[in-house]
DNA sequence: GATATTTTATTAGCCAGCTAATCAAAGCAT
DNA sequence: ATGCTTTGATTAGCTGGCTAATAAAATATC
């Protein structure tokens, strides 16, 4: 087998072209990709810690900290008291976040058209099946 | 369709855990996720100039520089004249890089085989024939 | 030949991830 | 109550990508 032809090869180019794709889209719209899936959290839950964005993401306390500081810059999130631990705050949603639900997962749905523009829809529901099963002793 | 199952979201996520595990085994024998894909180009093709590797790994020049700054401080590759413009170099394998290959494409195969542990031949075999099909106008 | 444009490499600086180290709060132990 | 350990947030600094701006060489044009 040819390492170009491995799976994780493959899955390596698509993951960084793909995530150019999502930057450059983002940036449209004065986001950055990181900070959407932080949104995309606090849309199906208000108010989490730091930490439960971190674990909901997969990603560490550092990189939620760090991509939380753009949110807060553009008025997107803010910081609010956690009652029963004075560690960590809750991250709530102002109404500036609220409001880009709708744009950004309409962009996002374009993203995703855009990712998908070459596949049938058999080919599609297939990597909705195939991608979840990759690493699974890693996540 | 919930975001949390559109391809463009489970490739995200599949891309970033994957990189991490490439990042994580590429550390083990000293080196970085973007080095190997490098060295993976020079390994078929010595001598290459850095807007070589730029156009054949999809990267910008500006990254390939920065890369090769390790690959350089490694000693796995030296610059040699480029003979007929003086603006570029040949980025060529030093006797090191090219005995560190065996023990790096056996690494891939390791890494490769984590990714994959959760898929049958024939799943393995359906996202290498899926993966390259996204994002055909992006590429 | 002189000038203007393109190409290649490089640098600075940005965001997305990471690790490692710190610090404060919380919990648990004795 | 004292002290140890764990947990949550934060900061510094790294690589992997990127863009934008330079500088130098090559090329094209006049």
């Amino acid at each position: 087998m040819e390492i170009e032809n491995t799976v994780s090869y493959l899955l390596a180019k698509a993951g960084t072209a793909h995530r150019k794709l999502i930057e450059e889209r983002a940036r449209d719209i004065g986001l950055h990709g990181g900070q959407i899936f932080v949104l995309f959290e606090l849309w199906k839950t208000d108010g989490l810690r730091q930490i439960d964005l971190s674990s909901r993401l997969s990603i560490t306390p550092a990189t939620v900290n760090k991509t939380l500081g753009g949110l807060l810059d553009k008025d997107l999130v803010v910081r609010e008291k956690f009652e029963n631990d004075a560690r960590s705050t809750r991250i709530c949603l102002t109404q500036k976040g609220r409001d880009v639900r709708e744009f950004v997962e309409s962009l996002w749905a374009d993203i995703d058209l855009q990712a998908t523009g070459g596949l049938t829809e058999a080919e599609e529901g297939m990597l909705r099946l195939l991608l979840p099963k990759l690493m699974i002793e890693v996540l």
